[in-house]
DNA sequence: TATGAATGAGACTTCATTCAT
DNA sequence: TATGAATGAAGTCTCATTCAT
């Protein structure tokens, strides 16, 4: 089936909104209504380029979950442990910086149990992290970094770049500030990581 | 009003079966079904003593919060940064292992806008975030510690310690581990606090 | 059974509560929630005292339609028609001014089409009325009166006097007086009377 | 918003439904579910046209008020007092005979305490009756009608042919007829305002 | 006599989805 | 491609009534 310019068009304005509700109130809490309104489209029009919710969270969570693994992917392959992890860690921060919504979207289906991503998450990931945490066991065994579990450094990694995102409100009550601003982002950045390149490398 | 015995223990229940479901499915997600029947309760008898799906929200939130705060407040007073810092970040792991779904509540509430929390936090975490960000400024300035911005010392180690319990399925999913078990939950504190250690103090 | 004190005066409190809720909002409209909280009681115990909402309804409707009957047996067997139809209308201007919770629900019970009051209403009021009809139809053939239909004569002292009770409200937006305020009282009750009279009398 | 014709069509008949209903029953005492069936509708569908019970109540308050305070304009500008009064009686009479269900629903919102009414009621009809009253006052002034209170006047027009639709089953349980009798009408219209204009008259 | 606790029935309302145009 | 109209299912909440004490 062609699709025509108007097609793509709208398929992409559901999906960018689709995106910003279900990242705040998660699949159960979202309604169609409320999406739909953000489209800027009619219910029934919406649910004519997506059959059901369902079908609209999915394809969400494909998109995101692509954005997501590219970001994972962003693993160089040569270099020193400094460059690669300085370059890794960045491109977290990016990735929080440029799509918050998606790493909260991303956050929400975990939380809820992930009975969607599940299945799509373990296949498409879990290559990519064993690749890493070997590289990084490499590294240990050559005395390059410190003798340190490689999973739990993907976790902290994970975990400190997107809490920018997911809890944006959080950071925003407390400094007034987010990753939008240029600054902030930069200041958190070296912060993050200084302490964890220091904290990893030997 | 007074309260009786079995007052005591069916609000304890509602508000432990109400973490549960509003842990995964935000305030919206959720119904009161869900609750009552985690409960084992029916619907009305649990409206009795909460008369709204809000208000039952509400005291999840508040008693949450208040668990929440308290292992900020875990904060020693007097030792060398080391030891404050270790303590700290192990409380901080013990209510991820001990609270998984009040973290997970959190989170939620937090991406939702934090409609509910927004004030009350604010006004009660403000005060002890000032003040451990004001100590460490004092231990930056005696060259204790390296030359940081320590608020996001303190988000570093929120969101590293958090994510044990926010992500727990994804931690599941890709080790087979939770912080439920002993050995896991030694190693991610050892290797988090370790990593975050060194990466902080001079 | 016997009753003791303290049963009678609980009943009492019940009825008199009951009249003014149910005179608002009707039958269907009037929980037994209101009327144990106007009663001072708790639901339990009123349901002690009548097992169901309709048995208050029924012992507030009996109750009241024994003082409406009352008022309407106040019609004096000698005298002339001037001196009849003037203690009737002042005993009804009464009964309106006394209880006009009691006209009002027995308004509310006819508009919701008398489910109750209708058996009970038939067989009461029927010969009253019938008496009084036929008293006055004495009159008209005596040339006592003017040539009307006694029943209309009825149905119009019936509207004017309840009118002041049924529809106090919007009497008080229009005038700022209720039947409560005597001089008030007064001058509805001459203005009536005395439209009334020369109205009928020849 | 453009309304199409089944729009209006279907309006039309959720109104006339629900003036029915709760001119028996009262805001609180009438179901959507009682109006939907007999407007024909299922529930959902009558909520697409108006959004809550309280809307349905407000617009079919605001339809009758407009009946009502129609019947009130009717007040003929130029004529004698007889004309005019006569004039003004036989159209309320008119009034509760084509609309007895609204004379019921204006008198049970009047009785529950006008909470939606009363604003509105206020400002629209005190003008009408102010000017009425003055007119009345002119008369008196003039020798043209006795020395009446014209503000009782009006109640007391009020009162009666509202009686006919109010009680309209009490009517029928006494005489067997209602105002939908043509003979009935006539006869009750000729008594009251034989009664009314001989009694106000000079 | 009094009341805390419990519940089934039912009321209002929302929402995903379908139908017709 | 677009939308007004319609609905069954489900969710929140109320209420008359009962039970146990």
């Amino acid at each position: 089936m062609k699709r025509t310019r108007i097609q793509v068009i709208n398929q992409q304005k559901i999906l960018d909104s689709a995106t910003h509700i279900f990242s705040k109130y998660g699949f159960r809490g979202s309604t169609i209504d409320q999406i739909a309104q953000m489209a800027d489209m009619s219910k029934p029009n919406l649910l004519y380029y997506f059959k059901t919710k369902k079908n609209i969270y999915q394809a969400v969570l494909k998109r995101t979950l692509n954005i997501w693994l590219r970001s994972l992917k962003e693993w160089k392959v040569t270099g020193t442990p400094k460059e690669i992890l300085t370059h890794y860690i960045h491109r977290k921060m990016e990735f929080s910086r440029d799509y918050p919504a998606a790493s909260r979207l991303f956050a929400n289906e975990v939380m809820e149990g992930a009975p969607i991503l599940n299945s799509l998450f373990a296949e498409e990931s879990r290559d990519i992290v064993l690749e890493n945490t070997s590289i990084m066991k490499g590294w240990v065994k050559a005395g390059l970094i410190k003798n340190l579990e490689p999973i739990h450094i993907i976790f902290m990694i994970w975990a400190v770049t997107q809490h920018y995102a997911d809890y944006e409100i959080q950071v925003f009550t407390l400094t007034g500030k987010s990753l939008a601003d240029e600054d902030f982002f930069k200041q958190a950045q070296n912060n993050i990581t200084e302490i964890l390149l220091s904290g990893i490398l030997k």
